[in-house]
DNA sequence: TGAATGACTTCGG
DNA sequence: CCCGAAGCCATTC
């Protein structure tokens, strides 16, 4: 419980980080946390984001820019809807624009 | 303790 | 960026 929490807590608090309309990879917030190589847990992370409101992980998608994590939303298709609202084009589960919309939190932090 | 899992990444073709 | 295979690492059982 505890313990475990540490990882989680500081990817949930820069996804927080995340502005609105912007997205970013598991990768680049694993490399800001100094965990490159765990970028797959920066998945598992958001996976326990779901009991922590104020995640957007909705703007964290793979290094393509592809909704990976869509199928860990309610739903078929809220995880695309919540980055359409933002003003983010997606199309066939990928962030249109990936370069410009990607946010990264070792640049801009 | 060891084996399996996963919302990823990188490399080669 | 598409496809396939290997690597990584924390968490779980």
């Amino acid at each position: 419980m505890s313990s475990s929490q540490g990882f989680f807590f500081k990817v949930h608090e820069v996804a927080k980080l995340i502005p609105y309309g912007k997205v970013t990879s598991y990768g680049a917030i694993a490399k800001y946390l100094g965990a490159s190589g765990s970028a797959r847990m920066v998945g598992w992370a958001m996976n326990a984001s779901h009991k922590d409101p104020g995640v957007p992980a909705h703007r964290v998608v793979n290094r393509v820019g592809l909704l990976s994590g869509k199928h860990h939303f309610e739903g078929t298709n809220l995880m695309q809807q919540l980055l359409e609202s933002e003003g983010v084009e997606v199309v066939d589960l990928k962030v249109q624009d990936f370069e410009k919309l990607f946010w990264d939190p070792m640049k801009e932090l």
